[in-house]
RNA sequence: CGGGCUGUAGCGCAGGGGUUAGCGUACAGGUCUGGGGGACCUGGGGUCGGCGGUUCAAAUCCGCCCAGCCCGACCA
């Protein structure tokens, strides 16, 4: 491929805002381009990238017996009723009618095109388990859109479906999938770590997260130094210091406009680790109220494991007025008919809290959990953050932000019951098949190598997802110099990129280093002369020569060392 | 959804009521160069985000809209 054809070329501006970071490093190289917010284009280079991985990641589906589908991007939204997903994903999930009235998603993920694909196409138990997987594009219209690939509207996950015939068989598969996933991330170069994780609105029973640690992550993840334990901050769990003393009588207190915890703690003087504050949410077993100490965050994740139930979100002021709640003076007293209440164990067994009075303007002083109120259920539904000691070995833990870039579910037959999916056992048994999906996000994953794989004059691609292995340039423009340069660029073929710009060396070694190709060779009068090239390693920047003649074999040898280009 | 900032050449930026709107870079042609963003010559490229208003005169002031970026989002 040569350079000066080579759409586009690598910029030497870059918009402040992307000045430093992966992105910007992307942007530079002529890899990927914004469009909008959250929505970006794969230029030639990037596409190169993409479809190396892509066939690393096939590669290791294919092994544990995967076959390569792809469902459709939009979905009739009757699929999304049967699953109950079109209420649990909420305002990720884009609806649209078409010139017929028929309503339509823009899905955010795929379990539902799977499942129906499975309930047409397989009758009998025998044809168990299947594993599908495929490279789609996926849509979610998030509240939050952050610059970068990070977190984007539009992207391509490589997303697989494993379906079972008893959850033992899914148990037996799932640990294959995690260690693919591995396979996978090492060869990218990435540190991830892997943490237990929520369910979100995928439904299902547990997840396990690959993650790398970085500032710029939106996951922040719990870690035991001591005995390992990883969590992501939504289900960690930690020992909750608490807060004992002997119980004193509850007494009623005016507490004008005091509908904050930090209004509480000025009003009243009592540290937030004093109050309790009542939270309310709209769940699929109605209205629910959650009950934590003010020092803590209610984990909407934990809620709906206790619950059994999806939590959608946090009621909002006028839905709490129809109910006849008063927003800022919530109380676990509020507790009666059609109103669940959830009580967090740090409330539970602290004791002389201040609780919501349940009407304007008024809280309770040095009201105990079991004597003053009550809850429907005590459980853990706080987060837990740093310096809480591990739950396993009691040793302080730490937080750490991370991005996360792959995602495995145990769904179980939260999908298959719902849609419907079933099939008769040899005993003639209906079974719902057990269900496990795992994904990878395309993007991310890349910026990711890019974050962890770079240095301060660009990219160092792992050899293996680079988009080429060789960066052919020269110094000097002589007749003879050009016959050598193209003969070699020919026989190289597509695994070299041959810079044939009429730039200066400097330049052009610069634009090496930005596009991060492992091995940049270069021929000169000089070199020539000797009948040799310069090689130069882009990982360690040793630098060598080779004789013109060995180039080929070299490069074939990268080729069997890292797999083709 | 709320707050702030920014929209001027492909990209990065300056200008901030009054001649023909600039600079860097990129781009096209040319000459010389050649080991870390080389020099010189020549050339092309703009509805100043959109709509409306104020004014003798608007890229510039005002209003609305749109887009992008950053921050914050129901923690009662």
């Amino acid at each position: 491929m040569r350079y000066s054809q080579l759409f586009p070329h690598t910029l030497r501006t870059l918009p402040r805002e992307h000045e430093g970071t992966p992105y910007g490093l992307l942007v530079k190289g002529g890899y990927v381009r914004g469009l909008g917010q959250g929505l970006y284009s794969f230029l030639p280079l990037g596409l190169r990238v993409f479809y190396k991985l892509k066939r690393l990641i096939a590669g290791e589906m294919k092994r544990l017996g995967g076959q390569e589908v792809l469902v459709p991007l939009v979905n009739p939204m009757e699929l999304w009723e049967r699953s109950g997903r079109d209420l649990l994903v909420g305002g990720d999930l884009v609806k649209f009618s078409d010139r017929a009235g028929r309503q339509m998603v823009i899905s955010p993920t795929h379990e539902e095109a799977m499942v129906e694909l499975l309930r047409q196409s397989m009758r009998s138990y025998r044809m168990l388990p299947v594993f599908l997987y495929q490279f789609q594009t996926k849509y979610r219209d998030e509240e939050r859109v952050r610059i970068g690939l990070l977190r984007s509207r539009e992207f391509i996950m490589k997303d697989g479906y494993s379906f079972h015939r008893t959850y033992a068989d899914l148990n037996n598969f799932f640990p294959k999938v995690f260690h693919a996933y591995e396979r996978v991330f090492r060869t990218c170069n990435v540190p991830y770590i892997v943490a237990e994780a929520g369910v979100g609105y995928m439904g299902g029973e547990r997840s396990y997260e690959f993650l790398v640690p970085s500032e710029r992550g939106d996951n922040v993840v719990i870690r035991c130094p001591s005995c390992g334990y990883t969590a992501n901050q939504d289900i960690a769990i930690g020992i909750k210091p608490l807060r004992t003393q002997i119980p004193l009588p509850m007494e009623e207190v005016e507490t004008p406009g005091c509908v904050s915890m930090d209004d509480l703690v000025v009003h009243l003087s009592v540290p937030k680790s004093g109050l309790a504050k009542t939270m309310a949410y709209r769940t699929g077993k109605g209205l629910v109220l959650a009950v934590v100490r003010g020092d803590y965050e209610v984990s909407t994740e934990k809620l709906s494991q206790v619950l059994g139930t999806p939590v959608f979100g946090l009621a909002s002021s006028s839905e709490l007025r129809e109910t006849g709640l008063v927003p800022g003076y919530l109380s676990p007293l509020d507790r009666r008919d059609g109103i669940v209440v959830v009580v967090d164990t740090a409330v539970a067994d602290s004791s002389n809290l201040v609780i919501g009075a349940g009407r304007e303007d008024h809280h309770y002083m040095n009201a105990n959990f079991g004597r003053d109120f009550e809850g429907d259920l005590v459980a853990d539904i706080a987060k837990v953050w740093a310096g809480h000691r591990c739950y396993y070995c009691g040793t302080p833990m730490q937080e750490e932000r991370a991005v996360e870039i792959g995602h495995i579910f145990k769904l179980g037959d939260f999908y298959s019951q719902r849609m419907g999916l079933s099939f008769f056992d040899e005993r003639g048994r209906e079974i719902h098949p057990y269900m496990g999906s795992y994904g990878i996000g395309m993007g991310r994953l890349i910026s990711m190598i890019v974050e962890t794989n770079s240095d301060e004059h660009g990219i160092v691609w792992p050899p293996q997802v680079a988009p080429f292995m060789v960066f052919l340039m020269s110094i000097g423009n002589s007749l003879s110099m050009k016959r050598k340069l193209e003969a070699l660029a020919e026989a190289l073929g597509d695994r070299a990129l041959l810079d044939d710009r009429h730039l200066s060396p400097g330049r052009k070694f610069l634009d090496a280093d930005l596009l991060g190709i492992p091995y940049r060779i270069l021929l000169t009068q000089e070199l020539l002369e000797e009948g040799k090239v310069e090689v130069k390693e882009r990982t360690t920047g040793k630098v060598w020569k080779l004789a013109y003649q060995r180039v080929e074999d070299f490069v074939h040898y990268l080729e069997e060392q890292y797999g083709p280009v």
